[in-house]
DNA sequence: TAAAAAAATACAATCGATTGCGCAAATATT
DNA sequence: AATATTTGCGCAATCGATTGTATTTTTTTA
């Protein structure tokens, strides 16, 4: 970028003023008198002035950015939580910078260095599924940062939260399914160290208790998180000794593997084999037949964590007792999983 | 963030050397002995030491940061094009400031306004559809601002483009129905004022008249470029008197908006009516039949733009010729237009 | 051994905005 | 009219890293 950008020295010069007054002036400040406002205001305009934000984070100590760091872009969860935290944080003049973990721990780790170094005033996160462990959060947090977790989070860091109740909407999709009559429930799982999986599966585990069902272990796949996984997972099942009439799945991607696994093999949906996934992503309402399953309120996650942000951010008092919010998921029943009429 | 960060003074201090040798060592100048950088290196490495970003970008006016706009991070397109410039572009060190227009005019000169403030390096731009002038563009360039542009691009402006070939696209897809037999090719069009979408239509029209076909003008439907927008589209055009036997979209919403209204109504695809759309958006290889699409060599896209921009801004000769790359596309056929076995 | 050359480091200004403190002018108070 | 307030603004330091120009130290050369 060229240098011809134009700063409040070029502006007091030209009117005449110290640089402080101009910077007051721009500010707002009560102290300068509304005609030097207006004149500062004016000149500034029709100038083009652009406060260099850079000097300005110098000298306060605040960047008004906060960093982002999720596994994917491209999910429909974290994009409209991207949303929903761009339009909380806008309104009150911070940016948001993005950083893709591409579930790598390493990527996550270097995110997390250069938000560091760009010295933002937060950093949201919801860890990639390469990070077994939190030591580079917990060095963060050693060095001040305010770190604020959300989806994919570690429960033992003492850090703001804000969570899906996984466990909840994994419980009333079980449920929904054995009220369609369906009996031997197969689960795809994703990695245990993750809350959101464990959560899930033990939503699946006690609604099937609390229906005195039984828990098949050759039932339960671990690792079923994509489409292929899922195709496979689901031919594999539907080939073995304990076939299951239906899969609640942990993941929209493996659910919709199932689905043409199924449709591959002529077992239909949801009369032989119901299916329900989770994250209402886009896709899963447009198949034949669309497919069941859990809204994660991505909007309204994005817009509570900046907004937590924001408030802690005002307060002042850091040291406040980290929050945990506990946001409710909606069972968005299709045709997938309705075998009653 | 707490102010607990350690400074280059503060490593001066302990090492008992100046500032400015501190500065030196880390940058590796060889004018700085051996024996100190190591000493200098070791002890930024225990203490934990995170260069100030915002200090160095003051000091130089270089921010290392390159900002982009796009219409939405939830597009296919879109989320490689981020994947293959963050590739090239972190590899030298620059971060990515994500923006999104929302394909809004007003949204898009507030993310101009952002990213000037931020004194960003660079500014990569796809227009929102909203946005049909470029005053603002024009603004940004007369600041100084190395300004680039990518896909959607105005065709006028003296700055880098890297676009797709998008008549080609178009003009093969086309060619491609008329191969199979395809007589009656209907196309569903965008704005006229963005250039990929009047790129597209001009390829359609182009291959009919290469094919001695004739163009319907009933059969040209403008702005049809989401889902619902398709299936309307598609239901009145089997309900006019001009049925088309195909359809080419600009775009793969609409497409499986067709698709899904052509099945609606008992039509069969490919056999009555051929469907192809334009993105290789990844439900298209997924719906049956599989929709055809054209690649948009997104993820070279972005590389290719953020290489551009890394190799001028190393020659620093700031005033050379604007550049326009033109990537090919890929057609993939899939069982959507394919009639002849 | 003294002078010259080279190597290693220090000094101080700078980037642009902010802000505590202080000074001067304008207004109010006695 | 003399003093006390208030109002409006300027001075200068500061944030942390960079860099042109000394200055000091070490090495080389005559």
């Amino acid at each position: 970028m060229k240098k011809n950008n134009i700063t409040i020295h070029d502006i007091a010069r030209m009117l005449g003023i110290s640089s402080s007054t101009v910077s007051r002036a721009l500010s707002g400040n009560p102290r300068i008198s509304l005609k030097t406002r207006e004149a500062v205001a004016n000149l500034a305009h029709e100038k083009g002035y652009h406060p260099n934000v850079m000097a300005s984070s110098l000298r306060r100590g605040k960047t008004k950015t906060v960093g982002l760091i999720i596994p994917r872009i491209n999910r429909h969860f974290f994009s409209n939580v991207i949303g929903g935290i761009e339009e909380v944080l806008n309104l009150s003049g911070y940016n948001l910078m993005i950083c893709q973990s591409d579930e790598s721990h390493e990527k996550e780790i270097e995110n997390l260095k250069t938000l560091m170094n760009l010295r933002v005033d937060g950093i949201f996160i919801s860890m990639a599924t390469g990070s077994t462990n939190s030591e580079h959060l917990k060095n963060c947090l050693s060095r001040g940062v305010r770190l604020m977790m959300f989806d994919r989070v570690d429960e033992e860091l003492p850090v703001d939260r804000i969570v899906l109740d996984d466990f909840e909407g994994a419980y009333q999709t079980v449920k929904h399914l054995v009220e369609q009559g369906y009996r031997k429930i197969a689960h795809f799982s994703g990695p245990e160290h993750i809350n959101v999986y464990r959560n899930r599966k033990r939503g699946y585990l006690e609604a099937l208790k609390d229906s005195g069902l039984e828990v098949t272990s050759g039932l339960i796949l671990q690792d079923v998180l994509d489409r292929e996984k899922g195709y496979e997972a689901c031919l594999s099942l539907l080939a073995g000794k304990d076939v299951p009439d239906a899969i609640f799945s942990s993941s929209d991607f493996s659910a919709l593997g199932a689905l043409l696994a199924a449709k591959k093999k002529g077992v239909s949906t949801p009369g032989d084999l119901g299916i329900a996934g989770f994250a209402n992503e886009p896709f899963t309402e447009l198949f034949d037949p669309p497919i069941t399953s859990v809204d994660q309120n991505s909007i309204e996650m994005g817009k509570t964590l900046a907004q937590l942000f924001l408030d802690k951010e005002s307060e002042e008092r850091v040291g406040s007792e980290p929050y945990t919010i506990v946001l409710k998921p909606r069972l968005l029943i299709r045709k997938s999983s309705l075998r009653k009429t």
